[in-house]
DNA sequence: TCTGGGGTCCTAGGACCC
DNA sequence: TCTGGGGTCCTAGGACCC
């Protein structure tokens, strides 16, 4: 199935064996931090870490020569540099890493019609319907990591298997700059062995669960009955880790992206005790959840109020309004009314934070707006919803993107009998 | 060591309606 | 007097992922 190449990075060694390796994972390779060096190519060999050096603040991005040091993404920065005291500290570019991801994506665009986005570094691509044009998955997988060197010099790792879970833990055995095929026969052979943490949705608290009831590898978790797992972890997660265990998997990859929440927080340097600085904050949050929903012609519905204390406590409350909308003002009006009623007015805040549910998707929207039709061909865009609609009936678009500016927005024409809501044509 | 900011999904209880 | 069951909506918290 594989073998380290001389260089330690794990290589496929049966191009010709991956004919059920339809779905590839690609990850970018420590990509926030991979993006700065380029602009410093003389920091190249050394420790980086992308993120503030502020007190609160957590590392964003490590290179693999940090990471040596056991310094990590979401590890507290103070944690970082005093692991790694020589590490070399950068302040983080969102703006680059976009512009990064626009061109990979582009790239995984080019090469199917299918690409699932996993926030900005990563995606899933079904190749299965691209073999005709540019061959077996191995010679997609390796004329892509070549391509995206030589156009961003950055690299990637791909993980190829016959479904999304396998495939992404093959791109991350794969790191980094590395490539591993898993047939669909080897599926099992390849899971049994690893570590339960590898299980996609099985993180630190459910680990050290599963762990108390003697589970330590996949193969464990496969051959323990299902109900025991499901008193464990509860039905649905338990169902789930029990599936995947089994090299089960039947999500697809799927272009869909209407997200279902928007939101902001901010985490203060110091506790703050002043209730008017709480609500100035509030306003800023509140104006620009606003912005982004009406960028996206979406309003919402559900006014949701964060807080977290100094001692780490958290707590949401929030408001279901009569009518949804799209205005800073007014989603401040609500979110600040929660807040004066939440009894915490008087204690010293560490976080706050203000999001918006329940969205629909109804105005114009900026940028290009796609129509996806079951066939999974891309078919047609327009500049606005609306126009989309015009052209292909109300049901045509049932989701759109909220994500940056220039971010292409994709919809899928899966429900032609259904609103955008989801609501029966001709229901009122 | 002391924990960011962007999200998704799941669970559970209570209100309310039929 | 005590007692149904199903379905939907709302709220709150927590685990997890990138």
């Amino acid at each position: 199935m594989s073998k380290q190449d001389g260089s330690g990075r794990l290589v496929t060694t049966t191009p010709t064996a991956d004919a059920t390796a339809n779905i590839l994972h690609v990850d970018m390779d420590a990509f926030f931090a991979s993006v700065e060096l380029l602009e410093r190519p003389d920091l190249r060999g050394l420790p980086v870490v992308v993120g503030h050096r502020s007190q609160r603040s957590v590392v964003t991005a490590a290179t693999y020569e940090a990471r040596k040091f056991g310094v990590n993404s979401a590890m507290p920065m103070a944690v970082a540099l005093r692991r790694c005291p020589q590490a070399i500290v950068l302040e983080p570019h969102f703006e680059r890493y976009q512009h990064y991801s626009s061109l990979v994506m582009s790239m995984f665009d080019d090469v199917t019609p299918l690409v699932e986005r996993l926030g900005i570094d990563e995606a899933f691509l079904d190749v299965s319907g691209s073999r005709r044009l540019y061959g077996s998955p191995f010679e997609i997988a390796t004329a892509l990591r070549r391509r995206v060197h030589a156009e961003t010099g950055l690299h990637c790792s791909v993980g190829a298997a016959s479904t999304k879970f396998v495939a992404k833990l093959a791109s991350s055995v794969a790191k980094p700059d590395g490539l591993l095929i898993v047939p669909e026969a080897s599926t099992l052979a390849f899971l049994h062995p690893r570590p339960i943490g590898n299980l996609w949705g099985v993180g630190g608290r459910t680990e050290e669960t599963l762990r108390g009831y003697g589970l330590n590898t996949i193969g464990d978790v496969a051959n323990t009955p299902l109900d025991t797992l499901q008193r464990a972890v509860g039905a649905a997660g338990g169902a789930k880790i029990h599936a995947l265990a089994w090299g089960r998997d039947p999500r697809e990859v799927t272009t869909r992206a209407d997200e279902k929440s928007v939101g902001h927080e901010v985490t203060f340097e110091t506790d703050v005790r002043d209730a008017d600085r709480i609500r100035r904050e509030l306003f800023r949050l509140s104006d620009q959840v606003g912005r982004r929903l009406r960028a996206a012609g979406a309003t919402g519905r559900t006014v949701v109020l964060k807080l977290r204390f100094g001692d780490f406590e958290t707590i949401t409350r929030s408001k279901t309004l009569g009518e949804p909308t799209d205005l800073g003002r007014r989603i401040f009006e609500e979110v600040r009314g929660v807040y004066e009623t939440s009894g915490k007015v008087l204690t010293p805040i560490r976080l706050v934070g203000v999001r918006m549910e329940q969205l629909t998707f109804a105005g114009e929207s900026s940028g290009a707006v796609g129509l996806w039709d079951d066939d999974a061909d891309w078919r047609e865009a327009e500049t606005t919803m609306d126009a989309l609609r015009a052209r292909f009936g109300p049901g045509s678009v049932t989701s759109a993107s909220l994500l940056g500016g220039s971010t292409k927005r994709v919809s899928r024409n899966a429900r032609p009998d259904a609103d955008v809501s989801g609501r029966p044509l001709g229901a009122e």
